[in-house]
DNA sequence: CCAAAAGTGTTGCTACTACACCCATGC
DNA sequence: GCATGGGTGTAGTAGCAACACTTTTGG
């Protein structure tokens, strides 16, 4: 691939990733401690032959271990004074993934971490470097607001779940407690979700349905 | 500022406008005269010193005269190939304005005209070139998905205005007939109109009252 | 008075909320 | 049996669509 208007100096294209998940009813963001700036969201230069989604797919498997995942363009981030090492535009993507997909990348990396959101903003351990809060603020703000008419959510659980669990997702990431005979009978009228007809053991108490995507 | 990252080739950065007006019942996209490429979105690369939203007011202010548009970042397409010159990565963005704030610059430049939308395909007078047409898809999507939760609509009209013309905006992006009692309900309701007391005069009926943005 | 378009009132349906209640399990 | 959480039924309400109707202008 030829390099054109090379006449004027160019910005740098990165991609910046909000891998996002629900963990101990908290939801958290995946980022990695950089040696000068602190807590940062995992990201790349986007090679000159590269497709954007494949800059992607290269970070989320180099860092995180993770060759799938539910992932989606967010915004791009182009202000002039963003990274003071130069000109750098990043498109930033948001990912989905159930929490028990990343703990073996967690374990493995130790400069990886899952911090801990406190509504749309990233509360522990620290202020992420860069741009990088702002990018997550909009990320979540995007999943708030796509999760109650689509089927985002699902992403965020394992293949098979309960109603409580997927209840138990949506109060995390919209920081409201629902009521649960509304939930399950919007949730089952949409159609994202398909009953098994199996239940769930252990509890003490009446074994809920299994539920898979539809 | 400096460039960082130099020893790798870089992709250029373009940002493309999507200007979307609605004119003689229709909505219709401001294409310009390419010498071996058809008709495509107004465009330009992004400078190492300049913001994407400048570069975007650049663009508008330079080909159709707008020194201010509502204008909002719509989408960033990466494909590899998506310019036979090399890698250009295109932030997009729409930009909605009245049509009479187009009439002295489509006057003044002979190389600018409106494309007129077929539902979300541009249908007249020929296909785009690159991947335009791509992105005037995704731009009509967008506007139909927010029409009907914000105010965007009413940047597409001038300053007063009255519901019928209103009621024809939507009727045009949407593609579809509304009820009359029902679309001014749902508009009153929400706020963003506010009534002037003023009526229209001229028609050969009851003149409607003239409303303005709240 | 008539045509045309603005604007209103009324009814019925749909969807969501709130609340009360019943069900199945472990202990 | 009791505590716990899963799951259902029902009644009230808010929003929206359909339809019929009234109002105000020009001719």
């Amino acid at each position: 691939m030829s390099e054109p208007f090379s006449r004027h100096a160019k910005p740098a294209v990165a991609v910046d990733v909000v891998l996002l998940t629900v963990a101990e009813g908290a939801l958290k963001v995946l980022v990695q401690r950089h040696t000068d700036r602190g807590l940062v969201l995992p990201g790349g230069i986007v090679r000159i032959d590269e497709p954007l989604e494949a800059a992607v797919a290269r970070v989320l498997a180099q860092k995180a271990h993770l060759p799938d995942a539910f992932v989606e363009q967010l915004y791009t981030f182009g202000a002039v004074d963003r990274d003071p090492r130069g000109r750098v535009i990043s498109v930033a993507y948001y990912a989905l993934v159930p929490a028990e997909r990343l703990a073996t990348a967690l374990a493995a990396a130790d400069d990886l971490l899952l911090a801990v959101m406190d509504g749309i903003e990233v509360r522990a351990p620290s202020r992420l470097g860069y741009d990088h809060a702002d990018i997550v603020r909009v990320a979540v703000e995007r999943l708030r607001a796509k999760i109650d008419y689509t089927a985002v959510a699902l992403e965020l659980l394992p293949a098979e779940f309960t109603l409580r669990a997927l209840q138990d997702v949506y109060e995390t990431i919209l920081g409201v407690r629902l009521a649960k005979p509304a939930f399950r009978r919007k949730m089952l009228d949409r159609g994202f979700l398909k009953p098994t007809g199996r239940l769930e053991t252990g509890g003490a108490h009446r074994p809920a349905e299994i539920y898979v995507r539809a």
